[in-house]
DNA sequence: TACAGTCGGGG
DNA sequence: GTGTACGACTGTA
């Protein structure tokens, strides 16, 4: 074997060896190499107790390197002395970091519990899919490892993997699929389930004779790869999923979890060996970011492949974080230990801001510029080199420090993103690498956008509230220049929202005439900030429930591109039935095409037509079901409901059908006739007859109203689109009150809380 | 009127 | 394997 250059694709640890590694090499070989492991973890604390835990290891069976050194724990000053434990054979550090957890509570430790990827990666610089020089000796021994290239290369050489699809030809969570659709080396099979013994022999065949490095599956997770490992067994017949010859698969649990004040569904796993198993249903975020988007994650966190498909952000940054620490020597705790600082009301009062709001004008308004700062809160932390350790309790930021941890992970991320960003600005609309480019950007954003979220969360490794607040704060005072400015430019600022904001200037209609503005607020503040672009016009809408109140994200508006942008209305929820969002953007299509207002207000007849054509498609029932479906998330057990949602609804029907229905489970189903609803998941399909028609006529009312009413269309006029028939128009709630009187005033407030991910 | 339940974000 | 905000809105009692 001796020397070959080639991309690493996999580690996992070998009961044999210590760690085993894949390489994918130039010449398309896929070797299994291998290599001893060491693996390091620290303990601190009183001094007899690290006595105690010396003689405790050197008892134990599980050989051990023991000494005692010092290292920096970034939430302490000075040095931390520390017992250092050092054990030869990775794969014993888990079990034997087991035990100790509960016969020591009062140390405290470090290093303990990562994963070996990222201790791999931050001993030699690898990880997953890095370019490397390896030499081996007999048996696939690896002497060295050289890495050729790195996270933050642009362009790296794309390795060519091989891909395995697979997929029931239905979804199975409805209906027994009768086939399985494979699809490799540019050929399509279509094997059918029963009988399971040929399945089996002919899958087995087609893996063997391609050896794909990837398993994309459809419902892999969740109920292919189960299914198929269970009718192995049965059969007897061996499935050679994975590559390591000889391991079985790992499986994860499913569970239901909360993040973001929301609760999330995490199906089961089925994890692989040697060769990837992603389940494009079960993976976060990613989902539609494609398997370009994991490979980017993957790389650039150095988390496994398989988890970086099937993990949030926020454990992707998390461990970027922990990569940094490692490599730069500072101590990764075990769990994080620091509680917040003890803090007076008024620092309470003066803390606890989120972003910048202000209350828009609402209306139409022509020839709007939005301006946005650039991934505002990871520039913040960059530039005023906010971090755990550089943050002073004042919650003032110090840049007269060396940089932090956090700047230290988050600048070449930052850096890569822009970049790649650029390079998209000086891309043709139809080269064929803009969605390559694309996706890295958008797994870039998510891995920046969370960081800050982080910072916040009092668990996260490398969290702080000051630090937290020192970013809003660093937010507020960069969009109050940026206003400023533009009002000393001589513009109008109609709308504020955290990182951007909208202006208009009579006369101001082309790009370059922003150039100025942009320049004077980026030397201001020093954090980059862009035209995102001009509207032909927008509008900013009022409470439903109170007219005169404005809502700061509820908008829509046509840029002179064409391109429309909406925020907060019915097309962009998620609930809203794809009918309804689609008849929505049908509307803003057709008003689209109007130049400026007042063209824009001269096409309403054309979209009444249009509303008409959607009312009488709904009312005959011509409208498809699957258009019709309404998805709502269940919040929680079905048993905790207190009165029947839809969504709860939804569930019961499922349950009573023998399918568990788990919180953070996204549950569709259609409104019917007399309140009730029809879960899609069910055996059976709706009655068309019993349909809801008149509900989804009055979803599909409200939807017009809020793009057509801003246009000086009364919602009477949309409600009279049919000759001869005018639905009832619901009453607005609490139009009375002194609230409309001091909301119709623009005020600036503060959003309290979270509004990390609204900023970027 | 009060309360319970759901959504939001980007590209 | 990571976050339990908060305001807007809707439906129902």
């Amino acid at each position: 074997m001796a020397e070959f250059t080639g991309w690493l694709l996999d580690i996992y640890e070998d009961a044999a060896d210590g760690l085993a590694l894949w390489a994918l090499a130039d010449d398309g070989r896929r070797l299994r190499l291998r290599r001893t492991f060491a693996v390091r973890f620290y303990a601190a604390g009183p001094d007899g107790e690290l006595r105690r835990l010396w003689q405790y290891l050197r008892a134990q069976p599980i050989p051990v390197r023991l000494s005692r050194t010092e290292r920096q724990d970034l939430f302490h000053p000075g040095l931390l002395p520390v017992l250092a434990v050092e054990v030869p054979h990775a794969p014993d550090q888990p079990r034997l970091f087991q035990s100790l957890q509960d016969e020591f509570p009062r140390l405290n430790f470090y290093d303990a519990d990562l994963n070996i990827w990222l201790r791999f990666a931050a001993e030699t610089g690898a990880f997953p899919l890095a370019r490397c020089r390896f030499d081996c000796g007999a048996g696939g021994r690896l002497l060295a490892l050289e890495v050729l290239d790195s996270p933050w290369d642009l362009d790296p050489a794309p390795a060519p993997l091989r891909t395995l699809t697979l997929a029931p030809d239905c979804d199975p969570t409805h209906a027994e699929p009768r086939f399985l659709e494979a699809a490799v080396g540019g050929c399509r099979y279509r094997l059918a389930f029963e009988p399971l013994r040929p399945l089996l022999v002919n899958l087995s065949a087609l893996i063997q004779r391609h050896d794909p490095d990837i398993l994309l599956t459809s419902f892999g997770d969740t109920w292919l790869l189960p299914r198929l490992l269970e009718a192995s067994s049965a059969c007897g017949v061996a499935l050679p999923l994975n590559r390591e010859f000889g391991r079985g698969t790992a499986h994860r649990k499913a569970r239901s979890y909360f993040s973001y004040g929301q609760v999330v569904y995490r199906g089961p796993q089925v994890l692989l060996f040697g060769r990837w198993h992603i389940d494009r249903r079960n993976a976060m975020l990613w989902d539609d970011y494609d398997l370009e988007g994991v490979l980017e994650a993957a790389r650039v966190t150095a988390q496994p492949v398989q988890a970086a498909a099937r993990t949030s952000p926020g454990s992707g940054i998390s461990s970027m974080q922990m990569l940094t620490a490692l490599r730069g020597g500072v101590l990764v705790p075990w769990h994080k230990q620091e509680a917040e600082r003890p803090k007076s009301a008024l620092d309470l009062l003066r803390y606890d801001q989120g972003g910048l709001v202000y209350q828009p004008i609402t209306g139409l308004h022509s020839n709007v510029g939005e301006v946005d700062f650039i991934s505002m809160y990871p520039s913040i932390m960059v530039h005023a080199n906010i971090s755990p350790e550089t943050t002073r309790s004042e919650g003032e930021p110090s840049t007269d420090q060396p940089p932090g941890l956090i700047p230290r992970t988050l600048e070449p991320l930052l850096n890569k993103r822009i970049a790649l960003k650029q390079r998209l600005a000086e891309m043709a609309a139809d080269d064929p690498l803009r969605p390559l480019y694309q996706v890295r950007a958008s797994a870039h954003k998510w891995l920046l956008v969370t960081c800050f979220g982080y910072l916040g969360y009092k668990n996260a490794r490398f969290g702080r509230i000051e630090s937290h607040e020192a970013v809003t704060n660093g937010g507020r005072e960069a969009l109050l220049a940026a206003k400023e400015a533009a009002e000393r430019q001589g513009f109008e600022v109609l709308h504020l929202y955290v990182d951007g904001m909208w202006l208009k200037r009579e006369g101001t209609t082309r790009v370059s005439d922003y150039t100025p503005l942009l320049e004077e607020i980026s030397r201001r503040t020093g954090l980059p900030i862009a035209l995102d672009g001009i509207f032909r016009w927008v509008a900013f809408l009022p409470s439903r429930v109170n007219e005169a109140v404005p809502v700061p994200n509820r908008y829509f508006g046509v840029f002179q591109d064409g391109s429309i942008k909406t925020r907060g209305i019915e097309a962009r929820r998620r609930d809203s039935p794809p009918f309804i969002a689609e008849a929505q953007m049908e509307l803003l299509t057709i008003l689209a095409r109007g130049k400026d207002a007042a063209a824009a207000r001269a096409l309403i007849p054309e979209a009444l037509t249009a509303l008409r054509r959607r009312i009488r498609q709904l009312r005959e029932g011509r409208a498809p079901l699957e258009k019709l479906l309404v998805g709502q998330k269940l919040s929680r057990e079905l048993e905790k409901y207190r009165s029947p949602s839809p969504a709860a609804q939804a569930a019961a029907q499922l349950q009573a059908a023998g399918k568990r229905a788990e919180p953070g489970q996204r549950l569709y189903f259609v409104y019917l006739r007399g309140g009730g609803v029809h879960a899609w998941d069910l055996p059976t399909r709706p009655d068309p007859r019993g349909v809801d028609s008149a509900r989804y006529i009055e979803l599909l009312l409200r939807a017009a109203e809020t793009v057509l009413c801003p246009f000086g269309i009364s919602a009477e006029a949309v409600r009279g689109v049919e000759p001869g028939r005018l639905f009832p128009l619901p009453s607005r709630r609490g139009l009375s009150g002194g609230d409309a009187a001091a909301a119709g005033r623009r005020r600036i407030r503060a959003f309290s809380g979270e509004v990390s991910d609204v900023m970027m």
